[in-house]
DNA sequence: AAGACGAAAGTGGTTGA
DNA sequence: TCAACAACTTTCGTCTT
């Protein structure tokens, strides 16, 4: 089993356009399944789900659920959930003297005061997870990959003194990034309730606190969900990745915004394929402005020998 | 009129003394 | 801590289609 199929094969390509066109993200709903190069998977260029690994064909399985089964589906097989945040209180027994009694009751109650507002914060946080992850249409393993990093960091006490709504926020975004699926700041500022200083400057704190490393995106992993914004197809979406393929091999790339890249990529890619975009068009989707995009594309056509004719 | 172009000044983050 | 610096943005006038 387990043959992906067409990888070297090249009579098998127009089969495989076909059937990328056709499945639909069962998390997100949207048309854009991804078969990776390299990694043998398919995943949800916008959410990021990974449907089958090493290609297994499980059409027919996931296509039998709705979302809302599909999300427990999704998670069968996991020991346990992080996303929930009550695990079982503990039960107070032997109170001692009626003296005794008081006073350990009042320091169960400053205690259990301590632990009732931790509690709340913490299912907050959850919620906003929950709520902003929602938003930005991410699948359930990150979810549950951010709730856990939240659980780490609350562990090294990390989260007192700070607004949780920067600290989800940040979160999002690291596990967004780490999932090869990154958002834009931006963009995760659009569904959180605090300014994008706040949460990069949380992005900071945690990143050092945590010490995780994460490396600089890649213009690639934007490719497919800026793609799919625009509306274009998985051939625009291939010669978009080419392009930048091909610009960070004569280094092009280097000490240059990764959205900026894809943004140009993208734009040549759609013009050298028919299918004109504006720079206003790209710049709305992307975020990064017509100027940098303009900059960008200058070097890269001018750099990559590409005629772009509008 | 819309889109593309590019100059010039401004902004926020990084780096190195 | 401060200044220099590079990337990017904002703004705006001009050219092209």
């Amino acid at each position: 089993m387990a043959v992906p199929e067409g990888e070297k094969g090249g009579g098998k390509d127009k089969k495989r356009e076909k059937r990328e066109e056709v499945k639909e993200c069962p998390e997100c709903g949207s048309k854009c399944l991804v078969r990776d190069y390299g990694k043998a998977e398919i995943f949800c260029a916008d959410c990021g789900l990974v449907i089958a690994e090493n290609i297994v064909d499980l059409g027919p399985e996931w296509r039998a659920f709705d979302s809302e089964q599909m999300s427990k589906r999704a998670r069968a097989g996991a020991p346990l959930t992080y996303r929930i945040h009550d695990k079982g209180l503990s039960t107070l027994t032997n109170w001692g003297s009626p003296a005794q009694g008081q006073y350990k009751l009042k320091k169960w109650q400053q205690r259990t005061h301590i632990a009732n507002t931790t509690e709340r914060s913490f299912i907050f946080a959850l919620s906003e997870i929950e709520r902003m992850s929602s938003a930005l249409k991410l699948p359930v393993s990150i979810r549950e990959a951010a709730s856990m990093l939240y659980r780490k960091a609350m562990k090294k006490h990390l989260i007192r003194g700070r607004s949780i709504e920067g600290i989800t926020s940040a979160i999002l975004y690291i596990t967004c990034r780490q999932y090869g699926v990154p958002r834009t700041l931006e963009e995760v500022r659009e569904v959180s309730r605090v300014s994008q200083k706040e949460i990069s400057r949380a992005y900071r704190f945690l990143l050092r606190e945590l010490d995780l490393k994460i490396s600089p995106a890649s213009p690639i992993d934007f490719v497919p969900r800026f793609c799919s914004m625009l509306g274009l197809g998985g051939d625009i979406r291939a010669k978009a990745i080419e392009i930048i393929k091909k610009a960070s091999e004569k280094e092009l790339t280097n000490g240059r915004g990764p959205i900026g890249i894809a943004a140009a990529a993208i734009y040549i890619a759609a013009i050298l394929n028919g299918e004109h975009r504006t720079q206003k068009d790209v710049s709305d989707v992307t975020g990064v402005t017509e100027v940098t995009i303009r900059n960008r594309y200058k070097e890269l056509s001018e750099q990559l020998d590409i005629e772009v004719l509008l």
